[in-house]
DNA sequence: TTTTATGCAAACCGTTTGCAGAATC
DNA sequence: GATTCTGCAAACGGTTTGCATAAAA
C-alpha cells in the first residue's frame, strides 16, 4: 500500500521535478499516515525521526507534491491546513471539537450528486470536502 | 425572513447580552446575505454603508453572536472563516477554486448518516461541513 | 555547469489580547 | 453608578517571500 523509496522517486521523476531527500521524507510520511497531517506535525514527526527539515521547506515541498497531484489539502479546521496523499479510496473524517482527535470513516456516496451538479451549476472539475464534527467519548466526561 | 431591528434586539436581549449598534449591524448584514461572509468582507460592507466598525469589534461581535447561537462559522477555505446565520434550512455551497465565488445549493441528506455515526463512533453532538469545489463557468475560459 | 531546492530571516495576513475610554443597563 | 462593549495598538500563529548557499541534473 505504502510506496517504498524507489516508487516515490519514480513518481517524482515522472512529474519532472527533482528527487530530493525532503520530498522523499515528506511523501513517505504522508503515505504512512492514516490521518491528514499539518505542516507543523510533519515537522515534528520528521524531527523525532532524526530527519529534520526546515518548516519552510516542508511548506514548499507540500506545495510541490500538491501541484504534482500526489497529495491534497484535506481541510482547515482549528489549526491550519492538513495534507494527505491522494488515494483511490476516498475517505472522510470525524473530528472531535474538543481535543481535535480524528477517526477515518468509510462512507462516501456523493459522486452521483457531483455529476448532477456539473449539469445544473455549470461548474466543472467538481470535488468535495465532507467533514463531521462532534464530541468524542473521551472528551464527553 | 430577515429579522428587522426590533426582532434582533429581542433576540439579543433574550440571550442576556447587551444590545449595541455593532451587534445590530453585523447580525442584520449576515441575515440579509445568502452567502457566508468573512470578517474582512463584513468590515468592508459596513464601511461602504457608512456604518464602519473596527475589525476587532467585528471579530468579538461574531464570537458573541456565535456563543448566543445566532450564527455559525461556515468554513475556512482560502482566506479565513466565513460566518452565516443559523437558519432552519441547512445549506451547502459550491465554491470556484479559481475566483472564490460561491453559490448556495439546496441539498442535504446527511442527517441519517449523522444518526448512525452517533451509534457507531460514540461521538455526540455531531455536525458536519460539506463543501463542493470546482471551476465555475466564468473561469473556465 | 546550469538549474532547481534548501535554510535562514523577515514579511505577511487573519485573528486574538490588553487596556483605557465610551456606551449600555 | 456598575458593568459591559468598543477602538486602538500591539502580539500571535500559520504561511509565504527574498536571497545566498547547497544539492540535483
Amino acid at each position: 500500500m505504502e510506496p517504498d523509496g524507489d516508487q516515490i522517486d519514480a513518481l517524482l521523476r515522472l512529474r519532472g521535478v527533482r528527487v530530493t531527500q525532503a520530498r522523499r521524507s515528506v511523501f513517505e510520511l504522508l503515505s504512512g499516515s492514516a490521518l491528514p497531517l499539518s505542516a507543523a506535525r510533519i515537522d515534528e514527526m520528521l524531527g523525532n525521526a532524526g530527519r529534520s527539515i526546515d518548516l519552510v521547506t516542508i511548506y514548499r515541498t507540500l506545495e510541490t507534491l500538491e501541484r504534482c497531484g500526489l497529495i491534497t489539502r484535506a481541510d482547515r479546521f482549528n489549526e491550519g491546513w492538513r495534507y494527505m496523499v491522494i488515494s483511490r479510496e476516498h475517505h472522510h473524517m470525524i473530528v472531535c471539537s474538543e481535543c481535535g482527535s480524528a477517526s477515518p470513516l468509510d462512507v462516501c456516496d456523493l459522486n452521483r450528486i457531483e455529476q448532477s451538479l456539473e449539469r445544473t451549476t455549470g461548474f466543472t472539475n467538481i470535488r468535495h470536502s465532507l467533514q463531521f464534527y462532534g464530541i468524542c467519548a473521551g472528551c464527553r466526561r
